[in-house]
RNA sequence: GGGGGCGUAGCUCAAUUGGCUAGAGCAUCGGAUUGUCGAUCCGAAGGUUGCGGGUUCGACCCCCGUCGCCCUCGCCA
């Protein structure tokens, strides 16, 4: 039986609704039972109000709400009344009145939680991916919730007042090389074929350009069947553009339109545009990272033409076999003891350098750690390179070029975040740009770096063929916060140009024309030039929320094995399902339906 | 595929060097309680220490394997 509607929600009434009826709808938080009064605390989505069971409105109703328990969904009807001064709750919006209850209707019993539905984390991951259903009863997490809601408004705001065509693109997609892993669905209906899950909606957001779309947006799902971290989930949401007609400039004026609505609207914050760039050289040189964290300093600094000439075989081993040397200067960071700088290197071997070499500034020059090593001379170079001063701790890494960036780039981050470097609540985006358009495969064969539709800038077309490592492209990521938010690009859109940056990837004639075919042919109808962008919609929702995963605001996120706890998939299927696929399992590991 | 962390009551955690009946808080159940809001007070129940093997007089603790969750390198255009 469910009469008793509500008429508000549980975070509307206040001290002028005093005297009213009302019926609230919701699940019980507390029961605080004191013999002859007795509380219940009633939830939803807006708020908590305090319900009261008094003896005076008999002994049935008083009966019935002691046997109400935590998460029971609960209708009741009641009184509004002022609470007594001394009975009132600062700090919460209805704090200031109670509902005093008349009639009950108890909608559903509920059996007691696998963890306690409260504020504070109280459950392991495990627990809460398993229960989600609890853990998005939590109030933390219905505000990551609605914080996302509210993203993706003001997004769609913007792009609708700039022009853009909200339009959906296919999901079930031809399955093409290069880049992520993708998950592979079999056809019935064509059986020995396979669709892909779109890893995006690359091809069909130029070839929208190519219809005349010349502005498309869409919050879409992609998919990439890779290894998972705190901020890459197998299937995520992407704020995905792209325009014609445009340069770098124009679709970075846009995408700071949209994310400015956002910061504006969601937090109340006005962001400085147009935001400021950064070239991805300068970004690897001095923060080893191109999604540098810029709100602290901390630069790295080459110091490979002094270790190259040092007795220090660390040093100029490194650089002899083509290695690099940096290092980095922690300011304040002579107080740190020989166990804080183990920690740090037992951190750069777990990110595979060779181990840290540390100097620590006394007496106007160095020393302790490999002081020995060096000259004196040496070490005042050092000291002098890295601008440092009596009390600062150097620390350095010698190293092949790239995991030296990894390791002390890294390092960098790192001890922004344990030294609380890092002014919170600050907000700075900044353009990464001038990426090389190749970087080397396994093989030594280029591969590309963002994608092989990124058009090379158009005075390094000439290198294509001759150096292809040195073409930069005309690529741009987003980065705010050390976070990687989103990147794009402008688009080839000759076909020539298009060809050769397929065959400097080493494609043959036959693929190209297999897997792009319908891409080449569309350029040959007229295709504007254009350029787009897609920004990571859950990464964006962690930033502006302060989390550290995006688990927390993917609603049914998906454990580090790529599984679903609470519907336990992946599963196996039955065999007539695989008879209808033409498939047939390989013997040794056959898929297990795990137990329930 | 590599490196690391964690796994003990329903939940979160503790348990000295390998040594007594494996404890605490919360939750649960029973009782008391007329102004609480993390209510309080009294009492009770609750354990194959993830699983399998090994070492040992003796294992939550050490070793090997395995499973699960998390962080990370590779990977993710």
């Amino acid at each position: 039986m469910f009469t008793l509607k509500r008429t508000h929600t549980c975070g509307a009434l206040r001290a002028a609704d005093a005297g009213s009826t009302v019926n609230l709808n919701g699940w019980v938080e507390a029961r605080r039972d004191h013999g002859g009064v007795l509380f219940v605390d009633l939830r939803d989505r807006y708020g908590k109000t305090q319900v009261v069971f008094r003896p005076e409105s008999g002994a049935e109703l008083l009966a019935q709400a002691q046997g109400l328990r935590a998460e029971f969904v609960l209708a009741v009807q009641g009184v509004v009344k002022a609470r007594p001064a001394e009975a009132v709750k600062k700090g919460q919006l209805t704090g200031e009145i109670e509902l005093e209850a008349r009639k009950i209707e108890i909608l559903n019993e509920a059996k007691v939680p696998p963890f306690e539905v409260t504020d504070d984390l109280n459950a392991s991951d495990e627990l809460r991916l398993k229960y989600r259903y609890l853990d998005l009863r939590r109030r933390p997490m219905q505000q990551n919730m609605i914080t996302r809601h509210r993203i993706i408004a003001a997004f769609r705001e913007s792009m609708d007042r700039q022009g853009f065509l909200d339009l959906d693109t296919p999901v079930l997609i031809k399955n093409t090389p290069g880049g992520a892993r993708n998950f592979l669905v079999p056809s019935r209906l064509q059986a020995g074929n396979f669709f892909a899950l779109a890893e995006s909606p690359q091809i069909f957001k130029q070839l929208f350009q190519v219809a005349g779309i010349d502005r498309y947006f869409q919050v879409c799902k992609c998919f990439r069947d890779e290894d998972l971290r705190a901020d890459r989930q197998p299937e995520f949401s992407q704020f995905d553009l792209e325009m014609s007609f445009v340069d770098e400039s124009d679709v970075q004026a846009a995408v700071e339109d949209a994310v400015g609505n956002v910061f504006k609207k969601v937090l109340g914050v006005e962001l400085k545009r147009p935001f400021p760039k950064m070239s991805y050289a300068e970004a690897m040189d001095k923060y080893g990272s191109d999604k540098p964290d810029i709100r602290f300093g901390m630069h790295l600094v080459d110091v490979s033409d002094l270790a190259k000439a040092s007795a220090f075989r660390v040093f100029s081993e490194a650089v002899a076999t083509g290695g690099v040397v940096k290092g980095l200067c922690v300011v304040g960071g002579g107080t740190m003891s020989r166990k804080d700088i183990d920690e740090l290197t037992t951190w750069v071997k777990g990110v595979g350098a060779k181990g840290l070499v540390w100097l620590k500034g006394e007496g106007g020059t160095l020393g302790g750690g490999s002081a020995k090593n060096f000259t004196s001379a040496e070490l005042s170079a050092l000291r002098a390179k890295l601008a440092a001063k009596d009390g600062d701790l150097l620390l350095f890494v010698a190293d092949e070029k790239g995991r030296c960036k990894v390791a002390l780039g890294g390092l960098r981050t790192h001890l922004g975040a344990k030294l609380k470097l890092i002014k919170e609540g600050s907000w700075e985006p900044f353009w990464v740009e001038e990426f090389p358009m190749f970087e080397a495969g396994p093989e030594g064969r280029p591969q590309a770096k963002h994608h092989v539709f990124t058009s090379p800038k158009a005075e390094d077309l000439d290198f294509l063929e001759k150096d292809p490592l040195r073409v930069r492209a005309r690529a741009y990521d987003l980065v705010l916060n050390g976070v990687e938010l989103g990147g794009g690009s402008i688009r080839i859109h000759r076909k020539d140009v298009q060809r050769r940056v397929l065959a400097v990837i080493g494609l043959e004639e036959s693929d190209i024309r297999d897997k792009f075919g319908f891409m080449l042919d569309a350029f040959d109808y007229g295709a504007p030039p254009h350029g787009g962008i897609a920004l990571g919609v859950d990464r964006f929702v962690m930033l502006l929320l302060g989390l550290d995963t995006i688990r927390d605001v993917i609603p049914y996120p998906k454990t580090q094995k790529g599984q679903c706890l609470m519907q336990n998939a992946p599963s196996g299927v039955i065999p007539k399902q695989l008879d209808e696929l033409h498939i047939a399992l390989k013997p040794p590991p056959p898929a297990e339906e795990k137990k329930t």
